[in-house]
DNA sequence: GCAGTGACATATGACATCGTACCTGTGACG
DNA sequence: CGTCACAGGTACGATGTCATATGTCACTGC
């Protein structure tokens, strides 16, 4: 239909910026761009839960391509549980509730498009109970080689603290490390699907210099030696008040009065 | 949701030359049989990580259904995090780290493939963690409105003693208002994603008896008052004796000495 | 007047066929 | 010995056709 444009009669040359609709650049899949467009307008709230999106064939005059992508796309978005197909009736937008939270596409677009900030409270929150309770697990537990890992991602850490990149790298290893002893693979899955997430949308107020990586350093050894001392209870209250410490320090504005759970129970425990 | 019917197994044979079996029931639509035949090869380990799927014109084949429903049906798989596409080279089975633990298809497989019960245990484990956690902020909460609900809920159950199956939501339903008045969704949706499952497989062991409701409105009772008296603590440390508690009374067979998290850390908090 | 029925429009479900793009191995060629 | 062209296998995408589910509405029969 309308692949003429990307049909390059003369071999080699770049396609010019002139094709404003589709991109399409060499090697990226058509349903990618259908489906977060879709995602995006049901997040933002062009669509509201209830409507019903266009019908396939409009959204393929609408996106430019063929049945085929239409179909796969609405069924993926339909996977992130996000619409709902019925045969013979069309395509209705979901309640947010039962929207899949943990889906890349799905997260990303609610991070961008979260103004006060509200649901990286609550991921920041949810991210600590499971990771404070995983830390606790970790120091009962006796897988000895586990621990030793710990300890090696520590030191990692440690001679890391003049390569920024890599430090944050090694940082990440340690709290997998930690999730890993636990022997808590689903715990370890969820926090592992929203870490990157959240870290990549606190928007670098506070820059890693070297005074906050050496901070994290010592909250970090803080874990560290509470696991390998076998006191759960110290675990979990060094590595909530690691996590909502650095969330609290780099979060870019202060918290307003809504019911943010994140930074309020540092000290209840 | 979905309603998924856990396809039985045909044991371990491969599928014989009868496989031509297409009931092909009024209203089911091809593609969710073949997203559960190849989910759950892969969960109990037909494929193998790193293996590749056959091509799709050998799956069309394989499952009698036309390259559409196959190239849609691998899409979902791969959308649960099973596999990874490749254009040109063909479609791998994933490490399972990289699997969509929360999907109902892959849950379900993964615990009805779960012979020593250890994923169960996991996702107790991380259900007490994030309910405790929100239970405590639902203490400090100032929503006075969803706390009214949590004392209806309450109200409710115990109207229901007489009837399981109503007791029995009810008692899902006090859950539920707990964790909206903590006004965490995600870890609302994420408990809400994996408790139908933990319920429904501990079933076949300790039926719901009489003595099983009340001690069951007992410890919901102490919930309840903890969050009333604004008590975190006591809110959070409440909430995971009540699950881990009736978790370890249901578990089918005792724990081995597998480093199972769910309940041993009842009494560390 | 009203319930049942059937035609019709509209929507998704499924299939078959064709061409394209991508990756890899192989062998000819310089 | 290295490089390039080509073939084979794979997934990607378009197109056309038919099947099936659903809602609407006029028509029919009581």
């Amino acid at each position: 239909m309308t692949r003429q444009f990307l049909a390059d009669p003369f071999g080699v040359p770049v396609a010019p910026a002139a094709e404003v609709a589709p991109p399409r650049v060499r090697g990226t899949k058509l349903g990618i761009n259908v489906v977060q467009q879709i995602v995006n307008d049901i997040v933002r709230g062009v669509l509201n839960p209830g409507s019903t999106l266009p019908p396939e064939a409009d959204l393929c005059d609408q996106f430019g391509v063929s049945r085929t992508v239409i179909r796969e796309s609405v069924k993926v978005v339909q996977e992130k549980g996000l619409v709902r197909i019925e045969h013979g009736r069309g395509t209705q937008v979901t309640d947010p509730r039962q929207w899949n939270l943990l889906d890349d596409v799905v997260l990303t677009a609610i991070i961008a498009h979260d103004a006060n900030l509200s649901f990286l409270d609550e991921l920041v929150a949810t991210r600590t109970a499971l990771e404070a309770d995983m830390a606790a697990t970790a120091a009962v537990s006796r897988a000895g080689e586990e621990k030793l890992r710990i300890s090696a991602a520590l030191e990692l850490m440690r001679s890391k603290i003049n390569n920024v990149a890599e430090f944050a790298a090694a940082d990440a290893h340690f709290h997998d490390m930690v999730m890993a002893a636990s022997s808590n693979r689903l715990g370890r899955a969820i926090v592992n699907s929203i870490h990157d997430k959240a870290r990549g949308s606190m928007r670098y107020h506070g820059e890693y210099n070297e005074a906050v990586m050496r901070r994290t350093l010592d909250e970090h050894q803080a874990v560290h030696d509470a696991i390998m001392a076998k006191n759960a209870e110290a675990a979990a209250a060094a590595m909530r008040a690691h996590i909502t410490g650095s969330w609290s320090r780099r979060r870019p504005v202060p918290e307003t009065d809504a019911p943010a759970a994140a930074t309020r129970r540092q000290a209840t425990r």
